[in-house]
DNA sequence: GCGCTTGTTAAAGT
DNA sequence: AACTTTAACAAGCG
């Protein structure tokens, strides 16, 4: 589930357990998970300590008491498990980083779009992947300015982590609904009015999204996002749940950009009202 | 068993 | 040339 929220709820579980202890070795499943060569990594791992965190986007960068960072990326379905040595190993940990006190921290991956390297400069790597200011510190100036100049539709321009990091398919559903905008607006058509609109809408939905530790069922009720099937547990009657949270109106599911869309064509019209 | 999936990117297209 | 769109990647899940 890693978009921007979810990310940052994994880097403050890794604050919160993996700092400041030794680590002993690395277990490794795929190689392929590995952007550094597995006996680089290990050689410049053993025995140093992480010591702080930090994220941008969907990008985790552990430092370590060496100067350099550990760079994690869950992918679509990446996740973190830490424990004792003699608890159960949870299911897809494919690498493992065991510490010299005993504990383990796991990075799950399912489906194999996980990765880990070493990175010297954050910044450097950041430039070079072309990873735009993270979602939750981009100004609205910085925002209308970038969007001004793209002639796609406004959806696969905010999934674009060159224009604004952190953002993924299910968020930017949310937040073009929360801002009432259609998904398929040229960027560029987008009225300053707009673009402050969507610049609340997402600093609304992130923040909200990482109060409730990415737990969308805990979302309130008027977020579009109840109307993902995945999201339907808790709700017996799926069929309510396809209905705008607003206006009531049937929600219209159609590929945008290539990516599943979610949207309420009455609340997000594509002819402006006004 | 078929189609779907929260991300990224190389390749193709304009 | 530069920007945009599409397909592919891997594997689990319903």
């Amino acid at each position: 589930m890693p978009e921007l929220p979810e990310v940052e709820t994994y880097r403050r579980y890794f604050e919160a357990t993996c700092l400041f202890q030794p680590l002993a070795d690395i277990q490794v499943e795929d190689t392929k998970l590995l952007t550094t060569d597995y006996d680089v990594l290990v050689a410049a791992l053993r025995g140093r300590q992480f010591v702080a965190t930090q994220r941008v986007g969907k990008n985790l960068f552990v430092e370590t008491d060496g100067g350099f960072f550990v760079h994690f990326h869950f992918g679509m379905t990446g996740d973190l498990a830490y424990y004792q040595y003699d608890q159960e190993q949870p299911r897809f940990a494919r690498i493992i980083f065991y510490f010299q006190n005993g504990y383990r921290l796991a990075f799950i991956c399912p489906r194999k779009f996980e990765r880990i390297g070493l990175v010297d400069d954050v910044k450097a790597y950041l430039l070079k992947k072309r990873i735009a200011a993270d979602a939750l510190a981009i100004t609205p100036e910085e925002l209308g300015q970038t969007l001004a100049r793209k002639k796609a539709l406004i959806k696969p321009v905010l999934l674009d982590q060159s224009v604004v990091a952190g953002i993924g398919n299910w968020i930017v559903d949310e937040v073009l609904f929360q801002a009432r905008i259609h998904p398929e607006r040229l960027a560029s058509s987008l009225t300053s009015l707009e673009v402050q609109a969507l610049h609340e809408a997402i600093q609304k939905v992130l923040l909200t999204a990482i109060q409730y530790e990415a737990n969308y069922a805990l979302f309130p009720q008027d977020f579009i996002i109840h109307a993902r099937e995945w999201a339907l547990s808790p709700y017996p009657d799926q069929g309510q749940h396809l209905l705008c949270p607003r206006c009531q109106q049937k929600l219209q599911i159609k590929q945008v950009g290539g990516r599943t869309t979610y949207f309420c064509p009455v609340d997000q019209p594509y002819v402006l009202s006004f």
